[in-house]
DNA sequence: CTGTTAGCATAAGTATAACTTAACCAATGA
DNA sequence: TCATTGGTTAAGTTATACTTATGCTAACAG
């Protein structure tokens, strides 16, 4: 890459002024200082920029081209180091989150509507998707944090300049209508009956179903009949409620209806899987105001 | 203003690398060597740019933000010099010329189209005006060269700088119509006879017929009737040939009239006066290829 | 599990080049 | 005319950017 930037920066400062004098003032440094970095610069470009002509340095057209270029540069930084400032001063800005589709279209976007309330000058950025995806972007440092539900068995693995913290738990059940319920089961949820039912899944190989059957059964049930796959609790809420099979769903979005009668999850005696939301953070990442405003909810 | 710009260039090579060691080598430098500069930058922004992981720096949604900013001016610096490069190679980039309103709507455009047909590369920005306006603008950097009607009286005054060498000349006769001619001077061209006569003139001053009067009889005659004042060469050529009065023209293009005997020149036994269009230059600016092949037909 | 490698940070010393001081010239204006 | 201002150039100094050297940690291969 070409030239000196700091002899542009001297270049820039003579332009405005026509003077090497005034420059010189301006950048407290020596007239003399201004001048040999000029000379410099031409040389380096082979190329006049100004015409000495007694008290006043006139302009080449080479000289207003390069200061076409540099003009805007100069603006442009001195509000971008401006708006940094300003950022450090208070919450401000734009956060980049990453969450999980279920945790992020339901309950962040409620909490981010609730924050900007209060702090109208956050924007955001929000990417859906799976932490697979999510943890890459956010060592590639184009997340700011991101929100994952870490189901057991896919814990730390070799990731670790994250930092996690458990930030939400929700209890899963397996749940479905009460009618499906006494037709198939028969108030027995014992494997062997649980097997030949009909499941819902939220699709990437029944990950939901495989945890939820090893938690409570401590193996897995290969040969599950996967009726409906569907990236969305909502969608699997409503199949579970049309009686079209089991699905993973969290307790607490169908606790009226399990109160009612209307949905059985089934009990197995063991304590519910639980679903953990976590923040995971990059190590040694220096957090925004707006960032730690945000954080400290949780 | 704020910072050093040399930390900036080796900012935006990190971040392009997201690797100080790549950096270095790319800028024939030391790893150390931009570790050091990015810490310093950073400490001078207080501000975090990258996170440390390992093998790899991250940036932080601020060093983001930075080469926003850096990287268009980055593209356009390189472009721009070459640019620069190409102008110095051969006639191109644009040529900034002052006139004088008649000699730049006619003479001149000819010669740039025929310029321009051998360098299509070069583009033109004609300004037309008056010496006095035009110099000023050359002085100031504002135009490459101009071309200027210097009429004996308005001499180098006190603008040293410039450096002008003569580009045409051409006679200018005060001429009128045979009809007008024959009904107000009869044959005698006394200043008596003329100075009863209707004048044409091109505005600010009567300068034109000043200068003749001065030049043909060492005296101005103070009442002089105007009766039209344009600036337009072809208006005053119309109202000569309509008989309006007597007025200044190039001797040239009242040739075929002349030699018909529809118009009449006023001659007094004196050389006419001579109208010098004249090149003029700043003293000590180099000239580009462009504008040398342009002034070479001078 | 350990040795090796790659990448970054830090410390200390060097050397480059930016800057200052000084002398000179030219133009301008009191 | 002389003092003032602005610019250039040369020489000397100083600052600071850079190098060399060292240590650390993580990743990876054997």
């Amino acid at each position: 890459m070409l030239t000196d930037f700091n002899r542009l920066k001297v270049f820039y400062t003579i332009f405005r002024h026509k003077s090497a004098a005034a420059a010189a003032r301006e950048l407290y440094i020596s007239q003399s200082a201004v001048s040999q970095s000029l000379g410099k610069l031409e040389r380096e470009l082979k190329t006049q920029l100004f015409v000495r002509l007694h008290k006043k340095l006139v302009p080449t057209a080479a000289a207003g081209s390069l200061y076409e270029i540099i003009e805007p540069f100069v603006r442009n930084l001195e509000g971008g180091l401006a708006w940094l400032e300003a950022e450090k001063s208070g919450p401000r800005g734009v956060l980049r989150i990453g969450a999980p589709v279920e945790f992020g279209s339901r309950n962040l976007v409620e909490l981010v509507a609730a924050f900007r309330r209060k702090h109208p000058a956050v924007f955001f950025e929000v990417s859906l998707g799976h932490p697979d995806v999510l943890l890459p972007r956010l060592a590639g440092g184009e997340l700011d944090f991101v929100f994952a539900d870490i189901f057991p068995g896919r814990g730390g693995k070799n990731l670790p300049p994250f930092i996690v913290s458990s930030v939400i738990t929700e209890k899963l059940v397996l749940a479905c209508s009460a009618g499906y319920y006494s037709a198939r089961l028969k108030g027995a949820a014992d494997p062997a009956a649980l097997a030949g039912c009909d499941f819902l899944d939220y699709s990437h190989g029944k990950l939901a179903l495989y945890n939820w059957f090893r938690h409570h059964y401590d193996r897995s049930f290969p040969g599950l009949k996967v009726v409906l796959t569907v990236e969305s609790v909502q969608a699997i809420l409503n199949a579970i409620k049309s009686g079209l099979g089991l699905g993973i769903v969290p307790e607490y979005l169908v606790e009226k209806e399990l109160k009612a009668g209307s949905v059985k999850a089934v009990r197995t005696g063991r304590p519910e899987l639980i679903n953990r939301i976590s923040l995971v953070r990059l190590k040694g990442r220096a957090a925004s105001p707006a960032e730690k405003a945000f954080l400290e909810n949780f």
